[in-house]
DNA sequence: CCGATTGATGACCGATCGTTCCACAATTCC
DNA sequence: GGAATTGTGGAACGATCGGTCATCAATCGG
């Protein structure tokens, strides 16, 4: 029933992830969100209800399908702004992690590399 | 000259510090830094210049005096939120994680346990 | 063709954001 | 005792925030 959807939400999260990763969860706004995927503010509600309900979808994305830089990115932005203050996003991350076997050693590595600061040795 | 400050800076940088790690930098209003400090907007404004120099001024007390947990906090807020958009904070963090010696590790540690993470075995 | 349902579009909302400004108080120099 | 300077207290600012809503278009079952 009903009409059907003119946007691909593979494509939608992808751009979203990709607004999210640059500046953060709190530094990336609706309006950006808006202008980053191509829909508009009433279809990007009604799809995902939220920003934190958009955010969740890129997470899962980024955790089913993505490896590398991205997916390392969006887990930072993850960890720091939204696991210690919500359950759902910690659970999320605290599997895939694990299922990744992702080391502290690699979330640090990554987060000097995106901070663009190059540590003489360690 | 002038009048003399009713404040002690130390003090209202711990307070602020203690503010920004709990909720990240975007995350903490500036509303939220007057009540945690209990400075009124004008001579927050008048001492520190903006939100970004409360935070400078914060992220150079931590870094010179603080050791632990609440400097190694902030300086993940600046490494993830900061840092890749602002050369004056990658620089303030490059020098002091070198002089300190810390790892890569220590980091990501440190990010999983502020997350509420704790992974497996690493 | 006719309701019912879902998506598209974009104006609009109150709340909150970081910042500025101004009147007043205290301190210093002449 | 002014004049100059710095700090205090808090109202006010425009901008932006995340989110809602009403209207219209498309697609379905009957």
């Amino acid at each position: 029933m009903g009409r059907n959807r003119l946007f691909n939400e593979a494509d939608v999260v992808q751009r979203a992830t990709h607004a999210f990763l640059v500046a953060g969860y709190e530094g990336t706004s609706v309006g950006e969100l808006v202008t980053a995927t191509g829909l508009h503010r009433g279809s990007l509600y009604q799809a995902f209800g939220s920003k934190r309900g958009l955010f969740l979808a890129c997470l899962r994305h980024v955790v089913t399908d993505r490896s590398g830089d991205v997916a390392m990115d969006l887990v930072l932005v993850a960890l720091l702004e939204l696991a210690p203050r919500d359950p759902e996003v910690r659970g999320l991350l605290a599997d895939q992690l694990d299922r990744r076997g992702v080391t502290a050693h690699d979330l640090g590595a990554r987060l000097l590399a995106r901070a663009l600061i190059h540590p003489s040795e360690d």
